[in-house]
DNA sequence: TTTTAGCACTCTCAATAGTTCAGTGCTAAT
DNA sequence: ATTAGCACTGAACTATTGAGAGTGCTAAAA
């Protein structure tokens, strides 16, 4: 339906307005890339490419500026093509501070968002897995204050979390020890979805049943998981507002909105989260009303089938996709091994 | 210096700017505030304060803006007076809310944040106790993978913490509880700053010595305290976006900047955390320079005098200081209160 | 001596109009 | 099928203008 020639200009166009942020006309695309056409040819191309719905203008006498379905056209042969960007030394460079935060998933993954925004110029965002996905591999019970206990929460991912939890009577750390044992013997290798439902399970049995520890320690449980939820890290706001993008003051608020609710990205990053590889979204091809005007480029770390993160940059729908891709494209896989190997 | 009328115009200037944000004209001042003077009157009020430096004109024909000083000797005849805006019902019912995270430091501190902008409609913030000022309770040390040892760091504030460690060589969780037991003796109710000076000391001695348990247990110590620093929370950018104070991209770049690079706020939140009850920096009277359009109403949160944290509002200097320091008063009044009864 | 009325003056803001310019669509020639 | 030519369009920039808000100053009033 498209023939080649007609790639070749929409692509262009695409690039163009990618690498200078203004409308581009046909006479730039004739002379920029040498198609041997003169600009009249372009013009009726370019005419029909807006037809298809690839491109518009954004008044009579402007030049043209992809759609979000333009953009879709031109990352599917980027991506199809393979050619990414490439710049291996920096990359390494970065990693290599990366490693020695492995040990501290909460700053590693924190400084790989700033990692990323850096490359990219872009918003870096990475999540650390859903706890739905997260399984428990061991549970520690401290003694905290008098009916207080810390509980530290181990999980095959590597993540350590830490809750205090109020009791209503004192216990010996004796006898937290034989909690702690008794729940891991239970819940160890369990996600901790799986867990809370046989939680509330045994907690309708435990109501009848009279042994104190086990009901308390079903309850030591309950609390502990309860909070639990998967963080997500975002930052570099401030590189993107450099960007002639967001000039526009209602798309900055709008942007910021969706930051601090995180509530909305972190769905986005969720649903994404299942697939392998490197995931694009473009502006409205995204069911989120307020991430309409960015494009995503996300791609998910897993260890064999067990996601254990994911790593992402937003921007603008304008946004440099071949470089996107390649960072994050590279980023998801150093994390997937360093993580594996540790 | 200043008779009772200046004061008395000055103050009305302040509040009506802060009330519409448009420079106010002697005619308003005139009307809005019953004086019994005419406008003419009021000029020449105004042209005096004006000369004394707490008034300025954007332009000629315009009418006055308080200059930092004007919102200095405002604020600090609203302190005098004892003035602050009243608002207990919505206090309270955000408390209780909060009541409810305050085994988890780290969540408890962004939802205070949240909390804070949400009340104020300016940015929130919140800072856990600097490191130098935390006092070591406790230390638990447990295995986690062969080579790898999870520290969980109690601290006297009610902070806990953990950190991953690698060893060269394997340990048993016995040993781990010996090192435990000795790092705990050695070191339990220091500050971590002293414990790391006492590091170092140990360090050269543990050289010579050749009890190599122990000169794990300082290099797990020292590991361990390694990346402990006070953490800076802060929500709220998109509330003051809506403000017509920032309108101006510059400045809501270089604000976003400050956010992210969070250094700068950290440095000024620390250096005000050592006074006691609310503090408050107008614009320049900051030494920072990207903060000086901003103004910043904080208090510290203390246990005798010990700090457990900071909490404040980061605004446009034309804020509400009333209810600025209002909020800010009680929210830290409530979180001592509830973190000393803990 | 202090306050006030009056008035000329200053500066911003919004609306209007003229000009330039990039880029288009269409038509007719190649 | 391609291209040159040309009229047309709409945005962006640049005056120019008038209205309006608020000032400073002066001279009169209290």
């Amino acid at each position: 339906m498209l023939d080649e020639r007609s790639k070749k200009v929409l692509c262009a166009v695409v690039q163009n307005y990618i690498d200078f942020p203004d409308p581009v006309g046909s006479r730039t695309v004739a002379k920029r890339y040498s198609f041997g056409l003169s600009p009249a040819t372009i013009r009726n191309i370019m005419a029909d490419l807006e037809e298809m719905g690839f491109l518009t203008q954004p008044h009579t006498s402007a030049g043209r500026v992809p759609t979000d379905r333009g953009y879709r056209f031109y990352v599917d042969s980027l991506v199809a093509g393979g050619d990414y960007y490439l710049n291996i030394d920096i990359l390494q460079e970065l990693y290599k501070r990366l490693k020695a935060l492995k040990n501290d998933i909460d700053m590693f993954l924190g400084e790989t968002t700033k990692t990323l925004s850096m490359l990219s110029h872009y918003i870096g965002v990475a999540m650390s897995p859903r706890p739905d996905m997260t399984t428990l591999k061991r549970i520690e019970l401290l003694k905290y204050k008098a009916d207080k206990v810390a509980a530290i929460l181990f999980t095959d991912e590597g993540l350590i979390k830490n809750k205090v939890i109020s009791l209503d009577s004192e216990v010996s750390q004796k006898d937290l020890n034989r909690i702690a044992t008794y729940l891991n013997s239970e819940f160890s290798g369990y996600t901790f979805d799986e867990i809370r439902l046989r939680v509330i399970k045994e907690m309708s049995k435990a109501k009848t049943m009279c042994d104190s520890l086990i009901s308390k320690a079903i309850k030591i449980c309950q609390e502990a998981l309860y909070f639990f939820r998967g963080d997500l890290f975002v930052s570099g706001l401030s590189e993107v507002l450099e960007l002639p993008d967001f000039t526009d003051l209602k798309k900055i608020r709008e942007l910021s909105r969706a930051i601090e609710d995180k509530h909305t990205i972190i769905k986005l990053l969720d649903k994404l989260s299942e697939f392998e590889g490197v995931q694009i979204i473009i502006g409205s091809e995204n069911s989120m009303d307020e991430m309409e005007k960015f494009s995503v480029v996300v791609s998910a770390c897993k260890e064999g089938d067990r996601p254990i993160g994911v790593v992402g940059i937003i921007g603008p729908t304008r946004m440099n996709y071949a470089k996107a891709i390649y960072i994050v494209d590279n980023t998801a896989k150093f994390i997937t091994k360093m993580l594996v190997e540790r």
